[in-house]
Formats: C-alpha cells, sequence, structure tokens
DNA sequence: CTGAAAGCGCTAACAC
DNA sequence: GTGTTAGCGCTTTCAG
C-alpha cells in the first residue's frame, strides 16, 4: 500500500487534476491546451478552457516554475525603494523586461548592508536572476555574493568583471558641478557628503580631492551629512557656519531639503547661497528655485541594465562596465557670486 | 530501465541531492538539518553544514514552496511606484510583514488598468496572499477579481466585505481643506481632479459637492488635472484664467509641480494664490512654501493593510473596512486672503 | 536518529 | 492526437 500523503493541508484548491478529471482527458493534455500547443483537437481544447473558466484553475506558477526550471521572472534589490532615483530606474528596468516576457519583483533593502545578502539570496532562489541595484555592502561581501546569486547585474557598484554592471559616471559629475559653481566664481563650497557606505559618496570625494588639488585657491569643504530630506534640512548650522557661498548636495533630495531650510529661515537661494544636487529627480525641475543638478538618463539606464542581466543569463554575458557620463542641468538654483 | 529525464537543461548548481551524497546522508536529513529539526546527531548535522558551505548551496525556495504548499511570501500590487505616498505605506506594511517573517515582493502597474488582474494573479500565484494598493479596475472587476486572489487585502478600495480593506477618508480630508480655505476667506477655489478612475478623486469629488450646497456662496471649480508633476505643472493656465485665489490639488505631487510653475512664472504663493495638496508627502514639508495639506499616518496605514492581510490568511479575517481620518496640516502656502 | 519513498502541481518525453 | 509516467527539488510520514 502506497504511504499516505505527506502533508495534511491541500494549498490550491483547483489543480491541473481537478480539470483533467472535469474534462475527462488527461493532465497532459490540459497543459497542452494551457500552454497553447496547437497538436490538440479543437474540440476538446475548447472542452479544457470551459472547465478551467468554470472552476476559476489558474496554474501554480511555483509548480510550474520547479518543473521547467525557469520561472520568466527576475528580482530587483533596491536600497531604498524612497529615493525617487530609483524609480526612474526601475521603471525603465522594468518596460524592458516586461518587453521581452519577464516579469519583475522588486524588494526593499532599507539601507541595511546586513541584510543585503541574505535578501538577494531569498530573491535570487525564487527568480531566474537578479539586479542589485547600489549594494551598500561591502566590496568583499560583492565579490563573494556575486557568484551565488548569478545570474547577476548590478548598478553603481563596480565588480571586477565578476558580473555585469552599469554605472554612472559620479566622478565626472561632481566635476561637472564644482566647475559649474567656479566658473560663477564661487571659492568657498561645501560638500554635503553622502553615507560613507556609498560608492556614489566615494567617487565624489574622489573627484573633489582632485578639483582641491586642480585649484588650490578654491576651498571645498566637506560636511558630512547622509541621504535624506531630513539630512539635507539639518545641514544649514554647519553650512551657516563654514560661510560658504555655495554647496553641493550629495543628491537632489538632499538639497531639496537644504532648500526648504534655507526658506524657512528667510536665506535666499541663490541670491545668497547657491545650492547643487545630484540625480535630477523629477521634483528639481519644478521645485523654487528650480534645482541644478547633474542629469542621467535614468530610464535609459535601467533599459541597460535590463540588458546586461539578460546577457548574463545567456552564454555571452557583457562584462565590460557600461559607464554613463552626466550632464550639467545649470537651472536657477545657483547664481554668479556677486 | 526508468525513462530519460524530462528536460535537457539543468536549473539549479547544487541540490539538496548533492548535499546528501557529499555528506554521506539521505536528503530527508540534510532537510532536518536546513530546517533545524533537533533531533539530529550533532556530529552528522555538522557535517552536513560544513558542506553546505563548502559546496555554497542555498534550497530551492520554489521548490520547498511547492512542497510545504506556503511560500512565507506575499505580493504587493501598486500603481504607481513613482509616488512617494506609496513607499510610506509600502514602507509600514514591510516592516510589519518583516516583523512576522514574511518577505513582500512588490509590482508596478504603471497605472494601467486593464493589466492589474493578470499582474495580481501572477503575483498570487507566487505568493501566499496579495496586497492591492490602489487599484484602478473598476468596481465590478476588483470584485470579480477577489475571489481569484484570496487571501487579499485591499489599501483605498471598498470591497463589500469580499476582503479586508483599509481606507483613508479622502472625503473627510478634502472637506478639512476645504474648510480651511474657506475659513481664510477665500470664495473662489478650483480644485485641480484626480484620474477619473480613482476612488480617492471620486471621494474628494463627493465631499466638495456636499460643500458646494452647504456653502453656496463658495464657488469651487473642477479642474480636469491629474496625478503627476507635470499635470499640475501645465494646470496653471486653467487656474489663472478662472481667477480663483486658491487651488486644492488632487494630491502632493500635483501640488509641487503647481507650485513650481507658479514659481517660474513670478506668481507668488500664497501671497498671489493659496495652494493645498494632499497626502503629506516628505517633499511637502520642505517645499518652498511648504505645503499645506492633510496627513495622514502613512507607516502605519501600512502596518494595518499588513494586519489585514495576515488576518485574511487565517480564519478570522477582518472585513469591517479601517478607516484612517487624515488631520490638516496647515503651512505655508494656503494664507488668508487680503 | 536515520533512510526510503510519496507527494506538492506541473511539463515533456515516449508510446500507442 | 492523447495518455502514461518520470522528474523538477524539496518536506514529511512511516518503518526500522
Amino acid at each position: 500500500m502506497a504511504a499516505r500523503r505527506a502533508r495534511t493541508t491541500h494549498t490550491r484548491d483547483t489543480t491541473i487534476n481537478d480539470i483533467a478529471k472535469a474534462a475527462g482527458v488527461s493532465k497532459a493534455t490540459v497543459s497542452r491546451v494551457i500552454n497553447g500547443v496547437p497538436t490538440v483537437n479543437e474540440q476538446i481544447a475548447q472542452r479544457v478552457r470551459d472547465v478551467i473558466d468554470e472552476l476559476g484553475y489558474t496554474p501554480s506558477q511555483t509548480a510550474r516554475s520547479l518543473s521547467l526550471g525557469v520561472s520568466r521572472t527576475v528580482g530587483v534589490l533596491v536600497p531604498d525603494l524612497g529615493n525617487p532615483m530609483f524609480h526612474q530606474v526601475l521603471n525603465g528596468f522594468n518596460r524592458a523586461a516586461a518587453r521581452d516576457g519577464y516579469h519583475v519583483v522588486v524588494t526593499d533593502s532599507f539601507e541595511d548592508a546586513d541584510r543585503e545578502a541574505a535578501l538577494a539570496k531569498d530573491l535570487r532562489d525564487r527568480t531566474d536572476a537578479v539586479a542589485l541595484f547600489a549594494p551598500r555592502m561591502t566590496r568583499e561581501n560583492l565579490l563573494a555574493l556575486l557568484p551565488k546569486v548569478a545570474p547577476v547585474a548590478v548598478f553603481n557598484r563596480t565588480t571586477g568583471k565578476n558580473a555585469g554592471s552599469v554605472l554612472i559616471d559620479y566622478h565626472e559629475g561632481i566635476l561637472l558641478l564644482a566647475r559649474h559653481l567656479i566658473d560663477l566664481g564661487h571659492r568657498r563650497i561645501a560638500f554635503l557628503s553622502g553615507p560613507a557606505y556609498a560608492r556614489s559618496n566615494w567617487e565624489r570625494e574622489r573627484g573633489l580631492a582632485e578639483m582641491r588639488e586642480a585649484v588650490p585657491d578654491v576651498e571645498i569643504i566637506d560636511v558630512a551629512c547622509g541621504h535624506s530630506f531630513e539630512d539635507g534640512y539639518n545641514a544649514w548650522p554647519a553650512v551657516r557656519e563654514m560661510a560658504a557661498t555655495a554647496v553641493i548636495a550629495f543628491n537632489d533630495v538632499v538639497a531639496l531639503g537644504l532648500l526648504g531650510r534655507l526658506a524657512e529661515e528667510g536665506v535666499s537661494a541663490p541670491a545668497q547661497l547657491s545650492v547643487a544636487g545630484f540625480d535630477d529627480i523629477p521634483f528639481s525641475r519644478y521645485s523654487s528655485p528650480s534645482l541644478t543638478t547633474v542629469t542621467s538618463r535614468l530610464s535609459e539606464i535601467g533599459t541597460r541594465i535590463w540588458e546586461v542581466l539578460r546577457a548574463e543569463m545567456t552564454d555571452t554575458p557583457i562584462r565590460e562596465p557600461i559607464m554613463f557620463s552626466p550632464e550639467l542641468a545649470a537651472r536657477g538654483s545657483t547664481k554668479e557670486i556677486r
């Protein structure tokens, strides 16, 4: 006698077996109908479809994935779903993936570098591939993780060709901004730095360091800040204290936070203080004053990430890092020094 | 002789079988070790763990889910990941779910009402339950979908007790805003309406209609607008034309777009025009002027949605709609009429 | 305490 | 054209 069922609770209401039974065919036939295999008698196919409708059956994607070995789903791990910058990228990624018939599921790591590896693996264990957006973990951890979650593409971190990668050239971007401000006559510039663990911050710092060397008569002062509105808002006292005439914020979100504070304090921007951001999120175009920032084609970047990930899924990965150079978007928040 | 394998490509690199073989035990034992069943000889358990580490094995969540019948994962369908309002809610939801040991995957419907049902079903077919955030589909379609994706909880749409639901009281919120403006002396108010398919818009319209009856001497004029920055930005000509002294935007994003335009046009807010939003997204606190809006405890709402969904997964669902009343956040963008 | 084997729901040989 | 059956990778009963 066969052993009893291994579990007590049924998961699914109706399964392919129920359909088969109800339609008086085998489950192979039901499967064929579902998957549109053309060699099925139209009469029977119709009957099966009717039964499916009637019973409101949808195939278990889990079972399907297990059997097929693929799910046509990819995962994206994002450090902060609250940052509009990632949306733009995600949007491009999503659309490109959808065009290729893939679903995308995203999970937020809430900037918690320690949870990233586990989240990525879990994500990968239920999808065909993962894209890591701006992972916060150390390089060492990242390199260790990569092989475990392959196929994998990473955005905004270098991978030493252990995975496909697409990056924004932050180094170039910050230089654009610094030159812009210097050209406007500023000689004392504050940099509201971002999280120490972010590559996007290191690269900016590196650019600034070069600038200091190249133009010794301008002072570029680091102010530890962060990545959020609040961080920008709270940075004001430090900025005032150092009597800078211009500030480069870690990103637009921070810049907007500072701008809000300035308005409250009655400090007029850009008349009394020029402010620049980074990323060109949608809000910055419409802020008051509109925000000078550097802009990348975020949505296109998302598309490229998808392409890179897609390539990782084949046997011809694109391992050469793809670098996007930002452009200066000079707007109302920066101005010549009188 | 047994039939050949049904497929040609292997999916997984290492499976539980490989571990079992390498450790010289049965896969049942490996499974026990993985799941921390205490009745395993510590010696053996350790050996298995070593092998797992060495081979870098992680169990297939797909297979696990299929076997277990549950995945401890829930899906969230969001109409627009670009709207910061949803983030706040998502954030609360995520944290609450994580506390209960659940993963959450989110997918964006890009405001496409027609794709929602399919996306929701697909999501549901790979998770244990789904939360529908502000679905855009018709009520009829929603009611038809609900049973197909149960357990399900819905945010910001009524479900006629066919599913758990939590809602923001938009009707009350808009009244708060209208009264605020009327108290400030405004008698000609423009309402930048949102998408016709959104309940959040109907409810606002309903409140406004009541207001018109109650206070006949004030004019509240509808201006078809939308839900995005651009929509707000582009609404200016229409608003100017009707010579309103105050405007209530569909939401903060729209209000911020309008504010940006006003700055460009040299129209000072609130001196020449009072502007109010809805939702209290983080940006609105720091805009210039800071935005008058109505605020709900978005993150707490997320938590409640989780609780409702959790209850749906048990046999004691919470079908009574949970209504959150917003509060007025009067800030700089609205002002007494001179 | 451990192993053998059935079964989760589906797909795809293979045989008829 | 359709049914039978093995197998995807895991969990869990049941026997030993």
